[in-house]
RNA sequence: GGGCAGGUACCCAAGUGGCCAAAGGGGGCAGACUGUAAAUCUGCUGGCUUAUGUCUUCCAAGGUUCGAAUCCUUGCCUGCCCA
């Protein structure tokens, strides 16, 4: 008996609704007394092979029931995937094609694998029985829901308010995620808060399938790292988990102090009583080693905070720049006979491509944000001269750093 | 099928014959300030080896005009109302 309800508070560990609790909790000692473990699913979209923070509160969860020595069934919605959730102002996707698919479940499983136990985790794939649907079958899934029930999910609602467009085929996107539910005979589905109308789809489909409801369990959306939006690659405010050691621990530091304390509570297990009384920027220097090395490795964890502590603390140029570039004689707009060559500084700016343009290029010099050789320069059009194999260290805004070298 | 309203830069949005590479806001980038940040303030934000220069942009294709984001025609797309 306090067994089951220490599974139930780790269960309930920062999710945000669980319905219906009370069938969890007979769900989790039918299990125990059956010895039969609980399917739990999670579903994934395939065209994001990218897996960022954001994604990883789902998986801790998971890891969660993994751990509690129940059934993970890592979904892979590759067939909704040519849907598109219709969450937000969608665009059209475009289709995956099947090697697409493929590919990224690769980079899915590579990924995921960091956090769950590929030994105790099911993937699966929704093209496994939607591919096979008849249009028979889909009109017959289609004649289980209502369109007024459909509208009220938050987004149709909204978009139809705003007379913004709604394709029919998004309708059919619960549907499909329901169905899932269906087919895998899930006893519990996670998800994002923002998915609550599609996991109670779920509920409702299995009940009209003559099976029992599956528990949701509803879990926060991580916020990206401007603080408001929640993660998105779309947004630009992810931190991937395959980014670069140093991108990583940099997209970490960068955001607020408020959202830091919500990474430790989503992202790891801290007590975070004990990280509120370590200074700020420790705290967040942690933070971001904890996660470079969940994902890297510890070394790697260590180092990252070492270059970061380089190249930001001591303002000193890092070991590793972000690009080296060898420019050759042809790049020299002035060239002496003997040795001695020389090229605008703006367009060795742009030569890095660490910025769009020379146009670019020329605006950051004008503002103050381009170092060489650690001496700010400010006008655009000097002369920087070069020498035969002689290197030269830009620091181009706060954070790109290149090594350029005239080669012969 | 009919009627109406729309489609402008990364996003929202102003502009309805020349002063338009196009107001304003958001976002982004940079500088100052800091504890890496956040917040705040300031600047920048189509390209071209910066040029009182030039090229490409206002859904698309044609047309009118010395001159078109702006006017006309056709087409495509979106929303609303009616059927």
């Amino acid at each position: 008996m306090t067994n089951i309800s220490q599974h139930l508070d780790l269960i309930q560990r920062g999710a945000v609704e669980v319905i219906q609790e009370v069938e969890l909790e007979a769900k989790l000692k039918r299990s125990l007394a059956e010895s039969r473990p609980l399917r739990v699913k999670a579903g994934f979209d395939p065209t994001a092979p990218d897996l960022h923070l954001g994604h990883t509160v789902l998986i801790h969860k998971l890891k969660h029931f993994q751990d509690l020595g129940h059934q993970v069934i890592f979904l892979i919605g590759d067939f909704t995937g040519m849907i598109g959730d219709p969450t937000g102002v969608s665009e059209t996707r475009k289709a995956l094609t099947k090697e697409q698919v493929l590919e990224n479940a690769k980079t899915y499983q590579r990924q995921i694998f960091k956090i769950l136990d590929p030994a105790k985790t099911l993937i699966e794939f929704n093209s496994r029985w939607m591919s096979e649907m008849t249009a028979d079958g889909l009109i017959q899934l289609a004649a289980h829901y209502r369109v007024a029930r459909m509208m009220e999910r938050d987004d149709f609602h909204k978009r139809y308010q705003e007379q913004k467009p709604i394709s029919v085929h998004e309708f059919l996107y619960p549907l499909v995620q329901g169905y899932d539910s269906v087919v895998l005979k899930a006893d519990v589905e996670l998800g994002g808060t923002d998915q609550k109308f599609n996991l109670l789809v779920g509920r409702e489909l299995q009940r009209d399938y003559r099976q029992e409801s599956q528990v949701v369990i509803t879990m926060p959306l991580l916020e990206g790292t401007d603080g408001v939006k929640k993660m998105s690659k779309s947004v630009g405010n992810y931190i991937a988990l395959e980014d670069k050691p140093g991108d990583m621990f940099g997209k970490v530091m960068s955001i607020s102090d408020t959202l830091m304390y919500r990474y430790y509570e989503l992202l790891t297990t801290e007590s975070l009583d004990r990280i509120r009384t370590l200074h700020p920027m420790e705290a967040k220097q942690t933070l971001a080693e904890l996660i470079v090395a969940r994902y890297h490795g510890t070394e790697a964890g260590q180092r990252a905070r070492i270059a970061f502590q380089q190249k930001f603390q001591a303002k000193e140029f890092p070991d590793e720049p972000d690009t080296r570039v060898d420019l050759t004689l042809e790049d020299m707009s002035e060239i002496d006979v003997v040795h001695d060559s020389s090229i605008k500084l703006a367009r060795l700016i742009a030569r890095t491509g660490l910025v769009s343009s020379s146009s670019e290029a020329r605006r950051l010099i004008i503002q103050g944000g381009v170092e060489v050789d650690s001496m700010k320069e400010t006008n655009p059009d000097k002369l920087i001269s070069f020498e035969r194999n002689q290197q030269r260290r830009l620091k181009i805004g706060k954070k790109k750093f290149a090594i350029v070298e005239l080669k012969r």
